[in-house]
DNA sequence: TCATGCTGTTAATCTAATGTTAACCCGATT
DNA sequence: AATCGGGTTAACATTAGATTAACAGCATGA
């Protein structure tokens, strides 16, 4: 995952800033917190990071003077300023630096970090320009859920549409087990005698599918319902 | 030189999307104002943006219904959404479907301003690398969906106004499944029985004249839509 | 071990989606 | 008004995909 990113935090309240720290390490970036701009700038300079998330009030060097030193050092790494009230002269200001967000405290935690990964994805631009696409490794094959496309080696597959569906369902729990009836409520949104026996017609071909590494098997786990599974 | 980017508008309110149009003209942007989503939709199929800005409310097809659509055909382009609110919820799925930024009506027009700068300056970078030329290369043809021409080898063909589109749909999303909805929506502004059967004579259409290179095929994927795809 | 309900598999069947051609419609142009 | 270009609607043919059927194994618990 692309997840890895490395995010300098400047907060000088301690309670807020373990909070943030937290939100994103559970997210899975590396953080480092400091505590006034002072110190997040000599900070700044010890490592490479990909984002800044800077307090605008603090002690010894507030947020916007941070940010304009760390601009001459760096003039692109995405900014993000932290406001306790909204003011407008601090917005204009924050823009004027190049911040790429402007967050008012009190925030929404889940709104943050969409806001987060927004920013670290599009200066990722390299590492995304796959399009984003949903492709999912199953053994020796690629599987591209938005495109119904299964490939093996040189060739490509063209899948339906409800192929796709249960083949992507199988993917999203590799070695966990599927319920039939999830499957049957995702897929057909219901669940009935011939539903079943229909999903028990896409097992065989999907099966048939994915026979070429014998790595991979979907099981059948009896009155309960399929696991795919990739052995290593 | 950076001011003349182009940016799509879509406000449904008459005097506020005025003053907004006006705003940005001034400061030499190339601005195109539609009224609602669908509109909106259409326009953007026209012509190549730089940015779109959109009112969340709006008749016919909100501003994230329409965003969505926008995303499937260009997953880069800069949103800017307009809202009267700050609803969590609201920003929160701006975010997910990638807003790039997200504004309250009232806003500050300088505010304003720079962010639409920013966002600008931010997206440049990309666009050297974007070919801006709208002559598209298919297998051994040349499509100029400027110009409406399709040509192979000597020969060149003049295609319709929608024949072109439907064309240039298909190359922006070669390899790339585009969905009958989405099609419609964008070359027809709605999506009803006949739109489509209409759009499957024009397709056959398309095969005819592609029909000089067979590496070259329009694909159906059955329930969904068509997919071009140019084998090497 | 048997009985019974599940599952695997293949093939027949049904239906909606698509392919294709041609007739039709309608506005623009002569 | 006649023609033309472009798009839509109609009509019919074809196909793809899903469902249903049929039958053959299996698993599991009594």
């Amino acid at each position: 995952m692309s997840n890895s990113a490395k995010i300098l935090l400047v907060e000088d309240d301690d309670n807020l800033g373990f909070v943030i720290q937290d939100l994103l390490k559970v997210e899975g970036y590396k953080v480092h917190l400091r505590k006034d701009g002072k110190e997040g700038l000599m900070q700044f300079n010890q490592e490479d990071y990909d984002l800044c998330i800077l307090d605008v009030m603090m002690p010894k060097k507030d947020g916007f003077s941070l940010a304009r030193d760390i601009r001459k050092i760096n003039a692109h790494i995405p900014l993000i300023f932290l406001t306790a009230k909204s003011m407008t002269e601090d917005r204009v200001e924050g823009l004027r630096i190049g911040a790429d967000d402007y967050i008012t405290k009190p925030f929404d935690s889940e709104e943050f970090l969409l806001r987060v990964k927004a920013i670290l994805k599009r200066s990722q631009k390299e590492e995304e320009s796959t399009d984003s696409s949903a492709v999912y490794e199953v053994g020796a094959y690629q599987f591209d859920s938005d495109n119904f496309t299964l490939k093996y080696q040189s060739e490509e597959r063209q899948l339906t549409k409800k192929e796709s569906e249960i083949l992507k369902l199988l993917c999203q729990h590799t070695d966990k087990v599927l319920e039939r009836e999830i499957i049957a409520n995702m897929v057909w949104g219901d669940d009935s005698y011939f539903v079943g026996r229909s999903m028990d017609v896409f097992i065989t071909k999907l099966r048939k599918y994915l026979g070429s590494d014998p790595r991979i098997s979907i099981v059948n786990i009896h009155g309960v319902g399929f696991k795919l599974q990739v052995e290593d």
